[in-house]
DNA sequence: GGCTATATGAACGATTATGTTAACTTCTGA
DNA sequence: TCAGAAGTTAACATAATCGTTCATATAGCC
């Protein structure tokens, strides 16, 4: 039986997430295979979750990379676009969060990811389809915050991907406050 | 040299904060004490964690009690209140987002410390003052999601925690798209 | 069928953190 | 000053994980 990197990868995300300290003998028995067999792949439990990293930031980056930019257009079809296309990478990068800072090396991967983000956004506000009073970094991590909170619902049920876009959107561009 | 509980659980949420794998040496050294005090209070590594688990939670509900809680008045005042009464418990409870789920017995703290925050909001949307069209768990999950991510950028320093009580409002409330 | 790559299982050493214990020192307060 | 409480150092036992090795088994492929 042919066991695919990929496999390794998803298992290992999906259990990293929920419990970053989880065994590799956890995640072996998660995904079905033997220890040793991740070792062969992975030398080490580093390399593993550089792996994950690295898999995680390529992953986002193509992402975005398929989201239309488009100089003019309303916000929040811009935004829900983002939205839509990030959306299905949760279960591949939450573990991200409870793994930076554990390991310096996975801040470089951090940063990297929230990029491309960082950059649409700032083109967004740049073309006044975004507030002007609010600090760049601000827009980032508030929309990253939110992306998380949704992850994290869809991870637990609560909404599907698709819903849970639509949230993040409508949340993100107009807030909670009764229309005003 | 009598060393307070208080110190001691303050330098471990902090250290914990960043490196939830953190060892109880580290957090000793890093509290200027030995690791056997450390033992001498918390007989087991489970006891500090549950013990700040506890105390972060107990925080949070008091903050939680000193805000008034109108029935009317304009939802920026009251969200605000609440954000300016929250924002001081960063570096007590950051932590338990890394931690929660790593041990069953934390998840009952987390949902026990958002309790009161739930509660909040339904009343505040149950009173008008929010929109209706969004699930009230929603509610709840997004504003916590800004929350963590303004305690993020207070602890690195990139905002003062006044001004990030009033970003997390106007995101959350109005947010960040452009004033309509 | 037989060859080859791949997965498994079991064993092992090394390392690291936890938790315990005891002897020694320092601070404090009567 | 003296007694006891509190903290420190050091050493030790225990347990868990990592990472390695190797013999065995098995799946895929010609």
């Amino acid at each position: 039986m042919v066991i695919k990197n990929e496999h390794i990868l998803d298992v290992a995300a999906h259990v990293l997430a929920r419990r970053p300290d989880a065994t590799l003998q956890t995640i072996a028995e998660s995904a079905g295979i033997s220890r040793t067999t991740i070792f062969n792949r992975y030398p080490t439990r580093s390399d593993l979750i550089e792996a994950l990293a690295v898999d995680a930031v390529k992953r986002i980056g193509e992402a975005m990379k398929r989201v239309p930019t488009s100089a003019d257009g309303d916000a929040e079809a811009a935004v829900l676009a983002v939205t839509e296309a990030l959306m299905p990478l949760g279960s591949r990068t939450i573990f991200l969060r409870l793994h930076v800072d554990s390991a310096a090396a996975l801040d470089a991967h951090w940063v990297e990811a929230a990029t491309p983000l960082a950059i649409y956004m700032a083109t967004l506000q740049a073309s006044g389809r975004l507030r002007q009073d609010l600090p760049p970094r601000w827009l980032v991590a508030s929309y990253i915050g939110l992306l998380f909170a949704a992850w994290d619902e869809v991870e637990a049920g609560e909404v599907g991907p698709a819903h849970a876009a639509r949230l993040i959107t409508q949340t993100w561009l107009a807030g909670a406050g009764y229309a005003r």
